[in-house]
DNA sequence: TTAAGTGCAAAATCTTTGCAAATGT
DNA sequence: ACATTTGCAAAGATTTTGCACTTAA
């Protein structure tokens, strides 16, 4: 077992999920890729290995345990990444920029750029802000 | 035929689409909502009257057209408004911030809210930026 | 008259559920 | 040993497609 594997052991221990190989797998991909990753696109990565159904399952358990954090994109389609370590099973940390690539659909988490902040109407109560910006990734934009 | 219905009626005549007797309802329950409308409500709403396929079409050729546009909520679920008067099929202007009540689930438009300006990294280019806040509205609050 | 819109049936997806077998602790 | 996780089949839900009939212009 190799550090990384080691790592996200002790990531599943901590958060008092069973330590599978396939969550191991997902883990793994999910760490692999630069921002967050589509249900999609994990789900072509890990099959035939890990069935459908049960990326699902695994997905569900590792965001109602603060593993990893849901994002969903203009296209309405589900993407995860790993959550930072002040995530926890009472909610999630998650505020910062997202940057949805028109070009080669990914997803990037941009940590380094804060939601700037701004009013709401009276009596409006804010708990959650989501902020995705979509355009051309860097990436994209070289070519 | 009242005011109400006679101006949607030149809506739809200004962007080149068949003046419809269902198209002209889905407009008027658009308009009659606060804010954004669901998928599921508006089909909820339509019902029986009108086919939940037909009404797939007709919230597709809105959107293209530049009549109505589409906000996909935390859920990833599809939410219609009424576009305002300086979208295009070529484009939506919606840089506002939009509203969703975990409470209700309504999910508003907050117009007068512009969504404050911020730096990308580079080489990242900005098309269009969505920002959702979730939280108690309100009507909500109030209770 | 004729191109566009509509309803219905059916296909294609996407997501969830039930249960028996396999696996982690 | 025992509770959890997994795969498979099947149910549900959502969205799209094909085609005959209807309607707007």
């Amino acid at each position: 077992m190799n550090k990384r594997e080691h790592r996200f052991g002790e990531l599943l221990e901590a958060h008092h999920v069973r330590k599978t190989s396939h969550r191991l797998s997902v883990l793994n991909a999910l760490s692999s890729r630069e921002g967050a990753t589509s249900q999609p696109d994990l789900e072509a990565t890990m099959s035939p290995e890990i069935n459908r159904v049960t990326l699902y399952r695994i997905l569900k358990t590792f965001e109602e345990k603060g593993i990893i954090h849901k994002v969903i994109d203009l296209n309405g389609t589900a993407n995860y990444a790993l959550c930072s370590p002040d995530c926890t099973e009472h909610g999630h940390h998650d505020q910062h920029v997202h940057f949805s690539c028109s070009v080669c659909n990914r997803l990037y988490c941009l940590d380094t750029v804060r939601i700037p902040s701004f009013r709401l109407p009276n009596d409006f109560e804010a708990a959650d802000t989501y902020l995705v910006v979509s355009g051309t990734c860097a990436r994209c934009s070289k070519k």
